[in-house]
DNA sequence: AATCCGTGCAACCGCCACCTG
DNA sequence: TCAGGTGGCGGTTGCACGGAT
């Protein structure tokens, strides 16, 4: 007997997901968390499977997702752990706060391997592409002794430097996994320079103003206008990440930290690039948003 | 202006591991 | 121990978009 499939998917929908299902789906584990995922569109009034439930939240709608294009930090870190790990990009994804495996998968698939190639390096082995070559000239070429000297001379230098590359990339992964209790903040005073002291302290009313809902709340925002209609929906000031459906854009306002509702933090970054941090708390009363389905306030630290 | 083509990414599919009864 | 249910993972696909022709 097969294995019954993890929906009934008869009347189900399928393809990209609009705004209003978003909004049920983020109300709904809002509210009540994530648990059970079979019966989440069931109880939410999704017309989709639980697995697509799932996908849509822990991949695009989670909000401590960062967004945006990977820095070159984390991109080393990416070429890193796939020369340890392998395509296990869940794991590796793990070692990078606020990326998920998908999103790393397709960058790696769409970008890195490009660059590696470029760089004579082969994606799959991280050895340097002429190596095979080299190899291969071994075989055909025994008896040709001066000419493979050459080539090994040639060879021999990218390889030198990549793995130097690698070797600090290693030596600083070691660095932070090898601390007792991994600390995305400490990661964050890692990338790009950026330091949680250069933190400004932000006035309550800078982050979160109070939330109405939209005048119209059934109106159907194309996957396009997500990102409008999330500023609507809960902050006008900073909204979602603005990239919230393109993720083309680098402008990344606003990103969460920390997957336990209760402790939730605010991470908000600039225009122009330059991380800036605040932190919120949703453990003491300030400013409310109960559209966020959470009948907390938050205190800036 | 229309068409083609390459690229990037969201979403889906199938498999696997783990849990439970 | 085993079968079924569920969540998670990695590979793949299909579509939207932008640039080239």
């Amino acid at each position: 007997m097969g294995r019954q499939p993890c929906c009934v998917k008869v009347g189900l929908k399928r393809g990209p997901w609009t705004a209003d299902e978003d909004t049920k789906l983020i109300n709904f584990i809002l509210t009540n968390g994530q648990c059970c995922w079979r019966a989440v569109p069931k109880l939410a009034g999704l017309l989709r499977c639980g697995k697509s439930c799932r996908l849509r939240w822990t991949n695009y709608l989670r909000p401590d997702l960062k967004g945006g294009l990977l820095s070159e930090h984390e991109e080393q870190m990416v070429i890193d752990l796939h020369a340890q790990l392998g395509n296990r990009w869940s794991k590796i994804a793990s070692h990078l706060p606020g990326r998920t495996d998908n999103e790393i998968k397709n960058h790696w698939n769409t970008h890195i391997k490009k660059k590696l190639r470029k760089m004579g390096i082969d994606p799959l082995t991280h050895q340097p592409l002429s190596t095979t070559e080299q190899q291969q000239q071994q075989q055909e070429q025994v008896s040709k002794a001066a000419v493979k000297t050459q080539v090994l001379c040639k060879i021999k230098e990218p390889e030198t430097s990549l793995q130097s590359t690698i070797t600090e990339a290693k030596e600083e992964e070691k660095s932070m996994t090898t601390s007792p209790l991994f600390d995305p903040m400490e990661v964050m005073n890692n990338i790009d320079g950026f330091c949680t002291d250069e933190v400004p302290l932000i006035e309550p009313h800078e982050i979160l103003v109070p939330c109405s809902a939209p005048s119209n709340s059934s109106s159907s925002f194309s996957s396009c206008d997500s990102s409008k209609f999330l500023e609507e929906l809960q902050f006008p000031d900073f909204g979602w990440p603005s990239d919230y459906n393109n993720s083309s854009c680098n402008n990344n306002n606003l990103s969460l930290w920390d997957d336990d509702f209760s402790s939730w933090d605010w991470l908000i970054n600039d225009d122009d690039g330059d991380k800036k941090l605040a932190l919120a708390s949703l453990s003491s009363p300030l400013i409310q948003c109960p559209r966020m389905g959470l009948d907390q306030d938050y205190e800036i630290l």
